[in-house]
DNA sequence: GGTATCCTCAACCATATGGTTGAGGATCTC
DNA sequence: GAGATCCTCAACCATATGGTTGAGGATACC
């Protein structure tokens, strides 16, 4: 969970895992749009790799890269769970404000 | 983003958020149970506060701590966009085998 | 007033991170 | 075989991170 939440944690790898979903690259291809050596770029290939949300075969000499999303669930789960307790806690200043609103509107 | 999915890359502040979802803490609150000093408990505090995920209210000499999980939305709207990408996917894949299927099934 | 409590701040340290460059292995192309 | 291409690796550097300790400000308590 650490590793897929560092790994997102960063705009250029975010921006490679929105190409990757469009379908595989190399390392190279990956590594061209952004403003960094490709030594770099494969760096972050290599850590969205670890986070096992890349997954890399080795095609002669190019390494094509793509989207392995199913580490991606766990963690929407993780935000979802706190997403709804905040939602939930709405409901319920929700609910308190129209109760002690209702009173007032008697007294008017 | 950035920070929202940094301050979500370590244990220790995904726990603080948790006990957050129970209701308001003090910051010496959610450093006790840590095994770590204040001073650092506080910095993971700050790390927090700076992503928008906790919100901060001085109360005397106490800093009391509240869950902000409005962030937590547009990370979740983003894992969830390249989640769905990769249901697609796997539902094409699934449509291909079922079609490369059909025909053996004849030849047999 | 004196002391305990809660917390921040600053200084410091070790290590991790994110970039660079240069060298070179493996592969394709001619 | 020679050269270009794709990529990794190692060394290096600057800065960020994550922890520590010690000092101290502000507040609460007796």
């Amino acid at each position: 969970m650490d590793a897929v939440f560092h790994a997102l944690a960063s705009g250029a790898r975010r921006d490679m895992l929105a190409r990757l979903s469009s379908g595989p690259l190399t390392v190279g291809q990956l590594a061209a749009p952004l403003d960094m050596s490709l030594a770099a770029a494969a760096k972050h290939v290599q850590v969205l790799e670890r986070a096992g949300l890349l997954q890399r075969t080795v095609d002669g000499r190019r390494h094509i890269c793509r989207l392995e999303a199913a580490p991606l669930t766990s963690a929407r789960e993780w935000l979802a769970f706190y997403e709804r307790h905040w939602s939930e806690r709405l409901d319920a200043l929700d609910t308190l404000i129209r109760a002690t609103a209702r009173p007032k509107e008697k007294e008017q």
